[in-house]
Parts: structure tokens; C-alpha cells; sequence
DNA sequence: CTGTATCCCCAGAGATACTG
DNA sequence: CAGTATCTCTGGGGATACAG
């Protein structure tokens, strides 16, 4: 029997897994990825590297229970490393893992589709104001 | 003075929004759109125009409150138009607009990576409570 | 069929204080 | 600097009942 090549892998996992499936794992990972401190937390880090300073600067609003939480999730899915370094004080590094990053591929569109297309969604929120 | 070319425009749109901000409206955008039901509805749709009652069978575990909640978000944002057919009993059609086509296609991209990689991860939260 | 209107509840998010 | 631990509290979201 001849191993399955990528295309039939491909297929058998895109049946494997439906996020339209209420109890489906892929829901559930759905539900964590779409989140915006996630896409933020992402793209933050396609820069390289960074500390946890770092991120809370770069990312306005966020608290510091919030980022750790988002960091720990991310961490725990494989889609960063988290790095210590034990100097005084406490140095901690994530960077994206090669997962990470392919996520992050993604999810930058959907940060860059919000700015890119503000106007047209304030237009259109003006024009179903006044229909309204 | 030469009227801006779409390069130009779209640097200018880049400038104008960033969702780092905590006070952009691009923030509060990309926290409305980073949901699992726009993200599952969107989808939906890609498919065509759809009623009320079949978007509810397809996104199997969605509440009818969010369902209606998250159409109205969408259509006030102009992403989907709804049209009412005034029989007995009353028939609503839920369509894209191209707007909603276009934040389909980033959408539907998350969607297919949560199915895609959803071994990965598992595999990762298993290495994960490991070394725990 | 396609919704609104209500009630209710608890998870999630902020704020604060403390530790290695 | 980089967290953990607690407390509080709101509002998101489910369930239910009713209406056009």
C-alpha cells in the first residue's frame, strides 16, 4: 500500500476536523484563535522576539492578567516559546514558533482588513443610521 | 495637484488606522470581527444567500440571540445586506455584500487553519502537560 | 418562520496587592 | 522585570416565553 501523498493527506484531514461541528475540537480552537488580543499578540511578535515589557507597550490596553493569560494559551498550543532567562532581574523572551508564525500569516490580514477598510465600515454605519 | 493614486491612497489608509491603539477605531473593529459566529456565518454565506433557519442548522450550537445578534452587527457594518420576502409565513435572506465577501475571504482562511492544524496543536498540549 | 423581550447566571476581564 | 493571587463586578450569552 503506497504512503498517502500531501493532497490526499490534505483532504483527510479537512475531513477530519469542522468547525461547523458545535463539539468539533476545531470549534473550540476556533473560539480561542478568533480573539483579538491573540491577532495582536501575533503580530507583535512577527517583528522577532520580545519581552513581556515589550508587548504590553507595543499593545495599548491590555492588561498585564490578559497578556499572560494570552501568552500562557499560545504557549500551551505550541504557537510560541517562551524563553527565561535567570538574571536579576528576570528576563522572559517569546518569539513564534514555526506554527505561530503561520497563524500569524493569517491573522495579520484580518488586522490589516480592520484598518485598510475603516472608512467603509463607518460609511456604512452612518448610512444605517440614518435608514434606521 | 495630481489627484493620489491607489498606492498612495492605501499608504495613507495604513497611517490613518492602527489596531495597536487602544483608542483606534480599528480596536473596536477588530474586536467585533475576531468571533467565532462572524467568522462561521461569514462562511455560511460564502455559499450564497441564506435564511434564518438555515444558518442556524449549519452553525450547529449557536443560540438563536446570537445568531439574529451577530446578522445585526454584521448588517449595520455593511457586510451583509437582509431582505425581507413579506409572505405567510415571512421568508428573510441574509446575502454578502462585497464588502462582506472580502472579510470572508480572511476569515475563511482562520477557519481552515483551525481544521487544518488542529493535530498540531493537540499534539503541542499534549507535549505541554507533559513537561508540566 | 423569524424574530423580539426577559430573566438569570457565571465566566471573563479589570483593579489591586504581593512575590521571586 | 515578570509575574501570581484575589476580589469584585459587569455584561455576554443561554434559556424561555411571546409576537408578527
Amino acid at each position: 500500500m503506497p504512503a498517502p501523498n500531501a493532497s490526499q493527506r490534505r483532504r483527510e484531514r479537512k475531513i477530519a476536523y469542522d468547525a461547523f461541528m458545535a463539539t468539533c475540537p476545531s470549534r473550540q480552537l476556533l473560539d480561542t484563535i478568533t480573539d483579538k488580543w491573540v491577532c495582536l499578540v501575533l503580530n507583535a511578535l512577527s517583528r522577532g522576539s520580545m519581552r513581556h515589557g515589550e508587548l504590553a507597550r507595543i499593545i495599548a490596553g491590555v492588561s498585564q492578567k490578559m497578556l499572560t493569560q494570552t501568552l500562557r494559551a499560545l504557549e500551551r498550543d505550541g504557537l510560541l516559546t517562551r524563553v527565561v532567562t535567570p538574571t536579576v532581574p528576570l528576563r522572559v523572551d517569546y518569539a513564534l514558533t514555526p506554527l505561530g508564525m503561520d497563524l500569524e500569516r493569517q491573522m495579520s490580514h484580518l488586522k490589516q482588513w480592520a484598518e485598510m477598510n475603516m472608512d467603509a465600515i463607518l460609511a456604512a454605519r452612518r448610512r444605517h443610521a440614518r435608514t434606521q
